[in-house]
DNA sequence: AACCAGGACACAA
DNA sequence: TTGTGTCATGGT
């Protein structure tokens, strides 16, 4: 295994109200360790580190690169934040959730890696998802090359090994066991997974086509993949697809919609299914992010 | 020590 | 259309 110890490139992303933290930390990536004010992950096949400074992010890789596009697209640096905060409703809950999240940001992720995440997703805690993945990427994940971590910074030393491998391919996991995915501790999704990862490496299953499609019919598309329902398939149209107005809601959003918006009231489901899809705009995605990262870590 | 977690699915009424 | 049980696993 090969580590160059100190990073090959650098580039520094000029770019203002971005918040690391919120962006890496709220469920929308799995793999992203902290140490100090510095993230470490894996984009694709390349080790990154990032450092939040005031006018910008510094990052660092393990290989040498030559073009920066795939992480400024990673990480929509170049996207206008302040137009899509204003096309957010002007209401107290969704006021006090931008305060609280300001500089949260809604990632571009790669389809495959992001449906693979949330089909191991469903009723897991974020920590635990974690958990699956890197187990995941340890077994079945191709080495790349990373950097060591300066043991005085490191917080989570037992962790960053699995940042040692790029997420594993559909067509390496076509060739897994159940047995061999169930010791990665996903227990009932492994199935899912299995049967999800065999469509889409047998060809049957194109990840390109939802990016054609009108949000509905991508929607639908998704769904026909093995443990890929509504709400998953509504992550990946918002995390990998960039279908901005796809409004996951899980049970963290729902009891935010339930507890902010329809206090006192018993809210059927498809009211507050209506409700979610007419009343956040255009971006409803991204404040379905800002609230769903509020409720978590705001609202204890 | 119960309770719950970024659900999906088959099936009931 | 809406409601239930089931499926594993580990953190809090």
């Amino acid at each position: 295994m090969i580590s160059d110890k100190k990073p090959a490139a650098q580039i520094f992303l000029p770019v203002r109200d971005y918040d690391l933290a919120a962006t890496l930390d709220s469920g929308q990536v799995f793999r992203w360790r902290r140490q100090a004010n510095s993230w470490t992950g894996v984009v694709g096949r390349r080790w990154v580190r990032l450092t939040q400074s005031e006018n910008g992010i510094l990052a660092e890789t393990a290989s040498s690169v030559k073009y920066w596009d795939w992480l400024r697209d990673f990480l929509q640096t170049e996207i206008e934040l302040e137009t899509i905060l204003k096309t957010f409703p002007d209401d107290e809950p969704m006021r006090n959730a931008v305060t609280a999240c300001r500089g949260l940001r809604v990632l571009r992720q790669d389809p495959w890696e992001c449906l693979a995440s949330f089909i191991l997703s469903s009723t897991k805690q974020i920590v635990q998802i974690r958990q699956i993945v890197a187990l995941l990427c340890e077994r079945f994940g191709e080495p790349i090359n990373w950097c060591s971590v300066e043991p005085v910074a490191r917080l989570d030393s037992a962790t960053d090994r699995t940042l040692q491998f790029a997420f594993p391919t559909a067509e390496r996991l076509a060739r897994a066991t159940e047995a061999e995915l169930r010791a990665c501790k996903m227990g009932f999704r492994a199935p899912h997974l299995l049967a999800a990862t065999r469509q889409i490496a047998d060809g049957k299953f194109d990840l390109e086509k939802p990016r054609r499609l009108p949000l509905a019919e991508a929607r639908v598309e998704l769904t026909k993949l093995r443990g890929v329902g509504g709400k998953i398939a509504d992550c990946v149209l918002l995390f990998a697809y960039g279908f901005d107005s796809a409004f996951p809601v899980d049970v963290w959003v729902e009891r935010a919609l339930r507890q902010l918006y329809f206090p006192r009231r018993r809210a059927s489901a498809k009211r507050l299914r209506h409700f979610a899809a007419t009343h956040f705009g255009p971006h409803a995605g991204y404040a379905q992010q800002y609230l769903f990262h509020y409720t978590r870590t705001k609202m204890k």
